[in-house]
DNA sequence: TGAAACATTCAATACATACTTAACGTAGTG
DNA sequence: CACTACGTTAAGTATGTATTGAATGTTTCA
C-alpha cells in the first residue's frame, strides 16, 4: 500500500488533532492511517507508511487497543499482528471523556467539603460546578443510546443478519 | 489568606485533573485556587499561595482569561490586577470541547475526499465518524440551553433582580 | 539445530515546553 | 525627580516524555 499526498495530509491532520486532544502525535497519526486503511495493517507496514520506528508503532498500537480505539486482528496463515479501527472507537472516545467529567463531579464535592462553611461564595461556586458536570455527564450518557438508535434501519424488514 | 491542608489537596487535585485535560498543571492549580477563593486575588497573592513565580502566574492567569476560565477584576484605589473565576467558566470549558468536536467533523470530511472512491470500507468508516461527531456536537449544543433552564427559579415570584 | 521473522522491552537520546530569574517598562507616590 | 510597586517579556534552565536503536524473547520453518 502507498499513501497519496491527500491521505498523507489527512493522516497528519489527525495526528495534530489527536495530539491537541491529549494523545501523542504519533498515536494520532497511527489512528488516522487506520482510518483510511482498506484492510488491517501489520506493524511493519504501519512503521513504513508512518516513517517511524517499529518500536514506536508497537507501543502506540498497544495503547490504541487499550483505550478502545483499535483492535488486533489475526489473519490465517500469518503470524504477524494486524490492527484495524475497532468498531466502537468513536463512542469509546466519548466514553473516556465521560469518565473525566465524572471525575470533575467528585472534585467539586471534595472542594465543597474542603472550604470553610462561612465561605459562601466558594461553596455556591463549587455546588454549581458539581451540578453542572453532573448534568453534563448524565446528558452525555443518555446521548449514546440515542445515537445507536439513529443507526438502526428505519424499516424492520431490512434488518440484516 | 492562608490555605489549610484540605484546600491545598483540593488545589493539587484540580491541577492534576486539568493537566490530564490538556492544560498545564500550574494553570490547573491556579484555577483550583480561584475556585476556593472567597474574593478576587492579586498576582502576588496567587504566586505566594501556589508557591510559583509571579511570572508564571502572570502568563497562566492571562491564559485563563483568554479561554474564558477566569476574569480580571479591578478594585477601587488599588492598581494591582485581581482575578476571579468568570461566571460562565464551566460552560466555557464545555464550549471549547464542542469546537474540538466540530473540528473532527471537518476532519472526517477531509478524509472522505482523500480516500479512493473504491475504498468502500474507509469511506463508510469516515462517514460514520462524520455523522457521529455531527450528532454529538449538535446534542452538546442543545444541552447548554437546557442546563440554563434548570437554573431558572421554579417560581416566577422568586425571580431576583 | 540453526536461521529467519516477528514483537516487545529497555536504556539512551531527542524534543518540546513550562517555569524561573532577571531585565525591562510603566505608572503611581513621596 | 527619585523611588517604589507592579506587570510583562525574554533568555535560559529544568523537566517530562515520546521516539529510537539495540538487545531480548518467541515462534516458525528449513
Amino acid at each position: 500500500m502507498q499513501l497519496n499526498p491527500k491521505t498523507q495530509d489527512f493522516v497528519e491532520r489527525v495526528g495534530l488533532a489527536l495530539e491537541n486532544l491529549g494523545t501523542t502525535r504519533t498515536l494520532g497519526r497511527l489512528f488516522g492511517l487506520l482510518l483510511v486503511a482498506d484492510q488491517p495493517m501489520s506493524l511493519d507496514e504501519l512503521a513504513r507508511l508512518l516513517q517511524v520506528s517499529k518500536a514506536s508503532v508497537s507501543t502506540n498500537a498497544r495503547v490504541c487497543v487499550q483505550i478502545g480505539l483499535a483492535q488486533q486482528v489475526g489473519i490465517p496463515g500469518d503470524r504477524r499482528d494486524y490492527y484495524e479501527i475497532s468498531p466502537g472507537s468513536f463512542e469509546q472516545a466519548v466514553a473516556a471523556r465521560l469518565s473525566a467529567i465524572r471525575e470533575l463531579v467528585g472534585l467539586a464535592e471534595a472542594g465543597i467539603s474542603a472550604v470553610d462553611e462561612d465561605n459562601r461564595v466558594a461553596t455556591a461556586r463549587l455546588e454549581e460546578m458539581r451540578d453542572f458536570y453532573q448534568f453534563v455527564g448524565d446528558e452525555m450518557a443518555k446521548m449514546m443510546p440515542r445515537w445507536r438508535e439513529t443507526r438502526k434501519p428505519v424499516n424492520s424488514r431490512k434488518r440484516q443478519r
